[in-house]
RNA sequence: GGUCCGGUAGUUCAGUUUGGUUAGAAUACAUGCCUGUCACGCAUGGGGUCGCGAGUUCAAGUCUCGUCCGGACCGCCA
């Protein structure tokens, strides 16, 4: 037997049981006569004592264990003469009457404690080492609770996980395809699906009409530190519904989630913004609610005053950013610089400072007097002590810059708590989005989501004004979930694809087979799809997903541990009828 | 496709601005001392292709060019 408990369990209350314990070395202190050892496992840490006086032998034997040796103990929960009380089994300890080695360990390349010395390339390499660290079990396990969370409760709503597969048929719309050469089909290719939104709806028509799944999907695009080249989607598609039966049936499935993993309520219903408000508003389709400072428009009030740059601005637009009118000229200039960067791309930056004497103090103050700023100020619900920050240019443009400013400014408040959450549903998206470069429409969600019915009879005219019957749920500023109520039917599908610019042939030959079973009788449906890795990693109050998946690849697509992607060798090549080409 | 930052001991970093003695610190590791440690302490010691290649120079970790690797971001991600 290897153990009967785990490192993590005993208390003052097991005094004097006989345990066997296995475990990784941690950590060995040599006191002369005295070496303390710390046993880890995923459960905890438990210390071992040796003493020479009682057995020179078995003392020794200690003091040649190293890090992360494997170890099987036996021996007696004994109570601590001097007591640990950050460790919940710092009450107790174990005299050892015999220790086993059961695996050595080299020295490892960084130290496996919460606050390790490693960086980030070496510890993704030692990937398994890292993956020994509390706080990155901490994550693993609180993807486990979740994905269980999700599991009870569609399980218990009636939903049915059903499986749909890796290998399928390359699409030009969307991300680009990771793909897999056949070796039965010489020079014909399967594609790895980006999402399994085909294969859902054809779930519906197949009669599943409550269908949900944990899976994984593909795009071949550039990554970030939170996006993967392989990622899971809680994917999940219904029948017979319209979009608030669907909303309200994953609102419940959110706070489940929230209650059940984090032991937080949300009494309240989420708040639904559309998404022209949240532009004009948050200046980003996906919101931070966390915190107010809102976007108003002030053009009216500041153009015609002799400053050029607000006169022959679309748009101009501020925010508040509460008690900041201290702010120096330095970090004033801090500012200008930030909305200069060419990420974000502003031309610049006016402030006012709203004096807690009452009086302004400002960039333009040549052209604006205190009672033009004061308007202003009392637009943007400004108190003396605040700061006013304004933009202008292009509508749809400052308003970005004013997003962005605006969540700089939320970060330098402090006013973006982790431990805080503030779900909300974006609703009325546009069906469409232009192409700036070739003036071609492509579907803002994707080319299955139906238009609302009010707008149907825009579809001809003006396309671009249509709403989409779509919907995301945001959190913290983050696109946690998205999807859309489908089309249904054939004519409509053949008159989305139209728009998108697709041939009557292309669209055959690519999602014939969906348009073909939307003839024989396809029920009216609709879903939602959720970022697993980016929910899970905002739970865990990580920066990048990496945090929160066992095996994450680095921002190349690359697997530093297994040295992912590689060379075949050439009968694999020969088999595929492969021919790599190098470009020099 | 682009912008920025980085690569020096097992590891995390300093040193590069202004080229010049034997490249340092912390930690990890090893040895010794230490009977209540738990970030143990103290002492001693080993440990370096300064990513790689070329160039400038009397002299390059330091300057120039190229290249590889890592990180953040823009484009991209229906």
């Amino acid at each position: 037997m290897y153990r009967t408990h785990n490192c993590g369990e005993l208390r003052i209350k097991n005094i004097n049981t006989e345990v066997v314990l296995s475990g990784w070395v941690q950590k060995v202190r040599k006191l002369g006569g005295m070496t303390f050892v710390d046993l880890r496992d995923r459960y905890g840490i438990t210390q071992l004592v040796f003493n020479d006086e009682t057995d020179a032998d078995l003392s020794e034997k200690a003091q040649k264990l190293g890090r992360e040796f494997v170890i099987k103990i036996t021996g007696k929960v004994t109570e601590r003469s001097s007591k640990n009380p950050d460790l919940p089994t710092g009450e107790i300890e174990i005299t050892v009457n015999d220790l086993e080695i059961l695996s050595k360990s080299e020295i490892p390349p960084f130290t496996i404690e919460e606050n390790t010395d490693g960086g980030e390339e070496i510890r993704l390499k030692y990937r398994y080492l890292d993956l020994r660290r509390p706080n990155v079990q901490k994550g693993i396990i609180l993807r486990h609770k979740t994905t269980r969370e999700i599991r009870n409760f569609l399980s218990n709503k009636g939903f049915l996980e059903i499986e749909t597969p890796f290998l399928i048929k390359s699409t030009p719309e969307g991300a680009r395809d990771f793909v897999v050469p056949s070796r039965m089909s010489e020079g014909k290719f399967y594609a790895l699906p980006q999402s399994p939104q085909v294969f859902k709806q054809l779930l519906m028509i197949g009669g599943y009409d409550k269908y949900f799944q944990i899976t994984k999907c593909f795009r071949d695009e550039d990554f970030r530190a939170d996006r993967q080249p392989e990622f899971t989607q809680i994917d999940c598609e219904m029948s017979f519904v319209e979009r608030d039966d669907v909303l309200t049936v994953f609102e419940e499935m959110t706070k489940h989630i929230f209650k059940k993993v984090m032991n937080i309520d949300f009494p309240e219903t989420f708040p639904r913004l559309k998404y022209d408000e949240a532009m004009e508003k948050y200046g980003s389709d996906k919101p931070d609610i966390r915190f107010e400072m809102k976007i108003h428009e002030i053009s009216k009030s500041a153009k015609n005053k002799g400053f050029k740059i607000f006169d022959d601005a679309e748009y101009v637009g501020a925010i508040c950013a509460e008690g900041l009118a201290s702010y120096s000229r330095k970090q004033l200039d801090k500012l200008v610089d930030f909305v200069k960067r060419p990420q974000i791309g502003a031309k610049g930056l006016v402030y006012v400072k709203y004096n807690e004497d009452g009086t302004f103090k400002s960039s333009v103050d040549k052209f604006y007097s205190a009672e033009d700023l004061k308007t202003w100020a009392d637009t943007l619900s400004a108190k003396p002590g605040d700061l006013i920050l304004v933009m202008s240019g292009n509508k749809k443009e400052t308003l970005t810059q004013l997003g962005e400013l605006r969540l700089e400014m939320g970060d330098r408040s402090e006013l973006r708590d982790k431990n805080k959450f503030a779900p909300l549903w974006i609703i009325d998206f546009p069906l469409f989005e232009k192409d700036e470069e070739t003036g071609q429409l492509h579907a803002m969600h994707h080319p299955f989501t139906s238009p609302k019915i009010s707008d149907i009879e825009l579809l001809d005219t003006d396309p671009e004004a249509v709403k989409a019957n779509a919907y995301d749920l945001v959190i913290n500023g983050n696109e946690i979930g998205g999807g859309s109520i489908r089309i249904h039917n054939t004519e409509m599908q053949e008159k989305m694809f139209e728009h998108l610019g697709f041939t009557k042939e292309e669209a055959e030959e690519q999602f014939g087979f969906l348009m073909n079973a939307f003839k024989y009788g396809a029920p009216p449906h609709g879903g939602i799809a959720f970022g697993l890795d980016r929910w899970v990693a905002l739970l865990n109050g990580s920066e990048s997903i990496r945090d929160v998946m066992a095996f994450p690849k680095n921002n190349a697509g690359r697997d530093l541990m297994i040295d992912a992607p590689s060379e075949i060798d050439k009968q694999q090549l020969e088999d595929l009828h492969l021919t790599v080409v190098k470009k020099f």
